[in-house]
Order: C-alpha cells, then structure tokens, then sequence
DNA sequence: CATCTAAATGGAAGCGTTTCCATGTTGCAA
DNA sequence: TTGCAACATGGAAACGCTTCCATTTAGATG
C-alpha cells in the first residue's frame, strides 16, 4: 500500500535498519549514506507510520490531558499552552474532557493508557483512588495542573488558590470593605473553586467577620451571578463587597447590579477569579486574581519532557504564582484607574 | 513487562487468536470459552494494547481535528460535540491548533497522517492545496466544518454564514435600521467571517445602502469592538446600526457604548454572531445570530462514523443552519423582552 | 606487518495485536 | 451409519518499525 522503510532501504541498497538510523538521527551512519537515504526518501515521498514505531520502541510521542470542559476558556488556554510546548519537541496531544466528573475521569484515564501515552496531564489535584492507582502502575511520568497539593500523584505545576483567595480579601478589607459575601460554584464544584471558596472564608475568619447568610451558592454562569446578587440584595446589614469564586459569576453580578440600579463599586463592590478577558473590558473593570494559565501548560509541558528525559530527582512542584488585579469593581484608596482594554478607551 | 493476550491465551489454555476474538466480539466463540477468556483477562488484569491493535488492524481508533485555537469557545464547543459522540463510539481525538494559518494547518495535517488516524476534521472550508492533496490520498474520510462549501476535500457540515449575515441585515433594515455599518476582523480572518463580511455588505447592495467608509476593520477582541465605536462615532451621517461578524466585536461595542453614553439601540444597534453565552447576559441583550455548535460537532461525528462504516455514497453535505435571535440591542417593533439569562433577572 | 579498535552496516528478532487458513468437532439430514 | 455443513479453535504470518548482534572495513597502534 503505502511507502514502508523496506522500499527505502531497497532503493538506496542499503539494510532496513540503516534507514531507520538515518530517521531517527543516529550517530553511526556515514554522511554519503545518510545522504543518500534522504534522497531515496524525497523521491519516493516515503512517511514513517508512528503507530509501528510506537509498537517496536514503546514512545507513542502522545501525551494524554484530560480537562473538565474544553469550552471552557480557562482550561483551554493552558491546554494551549501545553499543545504549543509539545508541538515544539515532537510531542502531540490527546484530549479528553471528563465534565467535573472524577469517576468519568478514571474512565478516561483507563482509556487512554491503552494507547500507551509517554506521559499525562491532569486537572486538578483531586481524583478517584483506580485513577492515582492506574496512573502510579503505568509509570509515566504524570503532571497535575492549576492548584497545588502536597501528595501529588508525580508532579504537579499551579498556584495556590487558597491563599490567593485569602490575600484578596485581606486587601480588599484594607480598601474599606467591611461587610462581605462570597459566591461560589453550585454547579460543577471542583478542588480549585473548593480551595478558593475556603480561602475566602478563611481570611473572613481572620478578620473575625460572621459569615452566617454570607455563603451563597449558585451555578458557575452569568445567571448565577446575577442570582447571587438577588440574594446578597436581600441581607441585612447591607454588603457592600461580592467575593465570587469566578470571574463568571463576578461579571454575572455587575451585569445584574446595572439592571438594579446598584452602584459598582460605591454600593457593592463585586470582585472575581480567573482574569477573562471579559473581565477588563466590562464596566466598570473587574479586579481579579490571574493566572498565566497558557504560561502554566507550557510549564507543565516542560516538567514532563524532563521527566521523559529521566529527571527523576526533578522537584516534582512548580507554583507558578498568581496575580492580584486590582481595578474599579472594587473600592481604592489611591484610585486606580482602569487598565488593558478599558484604559485607551475612556474619556 | 505488562500483560498481553499471549499470557491469557496461556492461562485459558486457548489460542491467541481466540482471545483476540473474544476481544472483538467475534462471533464464532462458544459461551464457554468466552466466560473462561473474560474470567483470565480479569484475573490478570490484562489491558489491550491499541498500539499493537492499531499497526495489526490498519484502524487506530483515532480521529484528527485541527481547529484555529483552542482557546476560542466556539471551536471548543465543535469539539466538545465531536469529542463526546467519538468517545460513545470507541474513538478517541488528537487535537492541534493552527493559529488561523492554513500553512500551519497543512504542517499539522502533515505530521497527523504519520500517526495513521482514522478519519480527519478540518476547521473551516479553505485550506492549502498540500492540505488538499493530502488528506485525498490518505484516502481517510475528511469532513470540513462550520462553513459550506460547493467544493469539500470529502464531506462538510456546517451552516451558510454568507445567509446568515445577509439575512440579519434584511431583518434589521426592515425593524427600521437605515445607516449601518460593518464591523469586520482584520486580526485572524478566515473564511466564516470573510463570509459573514461579505453577507452584509451583500444585504446592503440589495438595499442600495453606501457603504463608503462603513466597512470598519478591528481586532477579534472586545477591545476592537470598541475601538469600532470610536469609528463609528466619527461618521456623518450618524450610524444607526452596527453589524460585527463576532459577539465578541459586539460586545465590546455595547460596553464602549455604555462608556460613551450612547444609548443601544436608541442611538445605535449593534449585532453580532455566535451567540455566546455573554451576548444573552449583556445589558442590552445582544442580537445575534446562534448555531448549535456542541450539536454542529456532533453530526460531523456522526458523518465520520458512517463514511467509515463504509457509507461512501452518502450525502457529503450537511446544512445544520442557524437561528437569528433578536434581542434588545436592535430595535424590534413589536419590542421583544431580554430572553435567556436576561429574562427573571429584569425586575 | 600483525593486531586491535571503532565506525558503518546488514540482518534478524522482536513489539502485541489481528486475521487468515487449516484442522478438528459436533449435530443433523439422508 | 455416513457424509456434510457449520462452528470452534490453534497457529502462523503479517503489520512497519526499532534495536541488538554479528560482521566487515579501514585506520591506528605497537
């Protein structure tokens, strides 16, 4: 059928494994012979089958990531990143989505290990025990993303959502907000919003705030912002600052306080996670916490290919870090005045 | 190392082969020798190879989608559709991304062949000629999609964009619409939004509209979309409708709009395309124009499956269509109520 | 000049499956 | 009872590559 090495090796009068040499940039075979082959190899447009190769040297060259939603920009962006990072040294990407679902998770898991990946890539830190198990077993190298834990499965590369959380509201509470509630995921949940969640409410702790009533659950989408909003109108004494688990739900609540009349921030400051695009070009301009999440895949990208490459002693955690945004949905003392998108175009 | 067929064989006291049949579902297995086979398989723990699988079977299994950036919900959301129907079907994706280049499209297409994959899904209707000639001679089934095409590499499924926008424009002029002007992506154009482009500079001859100066160009992003108003607002006589070939355009429009202090649609229109999950939250609620994108994925999985079924006679087109969705952003006569998101949050 | 070493290469043995072919087996009709 | 399907099964030959081992050759060394 198709052009197979034997037709290389038999144009060039030259053994099989010459050719596979020349392929694969082996020292030991002559410049006139490599020559040669790379000639043979043009005219007869030959292309070598991976899957064979994947077969006799047992390196597929995929790499398996598995994210909860690909539509969902945050994820996508550091699979981006990831693709790109891979693209470059050979590697390609195989993408399962398992919908915040852990037992899908596994499932998928065990799926793609039949197809031999070299290495994988997960969301998150927390999964089924057959998921860590399987994983562990197949003994490749493996890279958790976008949160941080202290038992990772082999490595792990993101940020600490928790105490990003935690300092946005130690800052915000130093801005002059004073009465707080926090939105956070219904739908969905999973170990980053989790730790996000609980960092607020741990800074809340420390600033010895009573949370009762504060704590409102709604789904990860505008509507959800906007409903938390109707019930955060309905508290007494009056909020006057939304910590909101995503920049989703942040923007869903500005949009909901424009349809109420609520002034943002002057009545209720409204703040977010994540740094969507969306969040600098909306009115007023959302301050949030971002990440380079395209940065983060490449890194994790990065970490497996040492892996690959036997550095096995390598520091099997790499936080890198989160950024706290500040902009007008929020009160500022020094008045900031709005950045990106927003900045060339007010008047 | 792991455990193959040959070890269950062993333990079963059959023939590789009839493990393997078991392993497909062969017909010709007695209920017995199947139990026993299945018994073994569990107690080893034994997990088929794919690789061996896929060089042994001519099929891997795998199916190869490239798509502009993975970044962006609605060729996400495609994949999202694609990925899950392929996976309730035994197939699994390998996704790149071309960063709107068709010469970094024709790359990837390259390099993906080497892996055998099953079939091939293309974004969009134009590609390299070497794309072309590829994919043809891989002899695999191809489907291109989010567009149509008089001339597909194999089938296409997608919706007529150039319609669509025409159509809007009609719509729109009739609400009472009159000045209007484009705003198209001068950033990463590609065929849908050339089409759309084209769309409603089509509508707009059919309506004898001169269009001098009224065909604006700016970046795919909420700031171009300002940026656009900016232009807009310079022109005499005054513009009464924004047409944009995204909802990102338009959105970032109606937010400079709200910046600004012109009143939508008062003072302006403004339309988009896509309908993303935003444009339904805004304030005004965007017009725009919505596929079934997760749907769209779907059925070009759908496609797939049945050329490789051997449905090689089966129409190569598919029109899933669209759906214009008027909202407050446009006028409308008989004032249409904010839908969607919008709708129990108005008080 | 004899020996040794390193580089270059051919060839064969896998890699773990599928699939084809040949060889039993069984049951049933004649 | 005989014969013949139809079914069940074992075994071997691919699939297209990598890699190891043995061999050859040439250049270097003593």
């Amino acid at each position: 059928m198709s052009v197979t090495i034997a037709d290389v090796a038999k144009l060039a009068n030259v053994g099989a494994g010459t050719v596979s040499r020349v392929l694969n940039g082996s020292k030991s075979v002559s410049e006139e012979t490599r020559a040669q082959v790379l000639a043979c190899i043009q005219q007869l447009g030959y292309r070598p089958n991976l899957v064979a190769r994947g077969l006799a040297a047992k390196r597929t060259g995929m790499v398996a990531a598995i994210i909860p939603s690909i539509g969902y920009t945050q994820h996508a962006e550091a699979i981006q990143g990831l693709s790109d990072f891979l693209h470059e040294h050979g590697l390609r990407l195989m993408i399962g989505h398992c919908g915040y679902s852990a037992e899908n998770e596994a499932r998928i898991v065990s799926d793609f290990l039949e197809r031999r990946p070299d290495a994988f890539y997960l969301t998150g830190t927390s999964h089924t025990a057959d998921t860590r198990r399987m994983l562990r077993q197949s003994g490749i190298p493996v890279v958790e993303a976008a949160n941080l834990t202290d038992d990772p499965i082999d490595c792990v590369v993101g940020y600490d959502n928790f105490d990003a959380a935690r300092q946005v509201v130690h800052l915000l509470h130093a801005r002059g907000h004073r009465n707080i509630a926090v939105a956070t995921s219904l739908h969905d949940p999973n170990d980053r919003t989790a730790a996000r969640r609980d960092g607020y409410l741990a800074a809340c702790a420390d600033l010895g705030i009573d949370m009762t009533e504060r704590l409102i659950a709604c789904t990860n989408s505008f509507a959800g912002g906007a409903a938390a909003v109707a019930q955060v109108a309905r508290l007494s004494p009056a909020i006057d600052l939304l910590v909101c688990v995503t920049d989703v739900i942040a923007v869903g609540a500005i949009l909901e306080c424009q349809r109420r009349g609520i002034a943002v921030p002057g009545q209720l400051g409204v703040c977010g996670f994540d740094d969507l695009p969306i969040a600098a070009a909306i009115n007023p301009a959302l301050t949030t916490i971002g990440v380079d999440r395209v940065g983060m895949g490449r890194t994790a990208g990065q970490v497996l290919l040492q892996r690959l490459g036997g550095a096995a002693a390598m520091s099997g955690s790499v936080d890198v870090g989160f950024d706290i945004r500040e902009h007008a949905s929020t009160r500022s003392e020094i008045s900031a005045p709005g950045e990106g998108a927003t900045k060339e175009l007010r008047e």
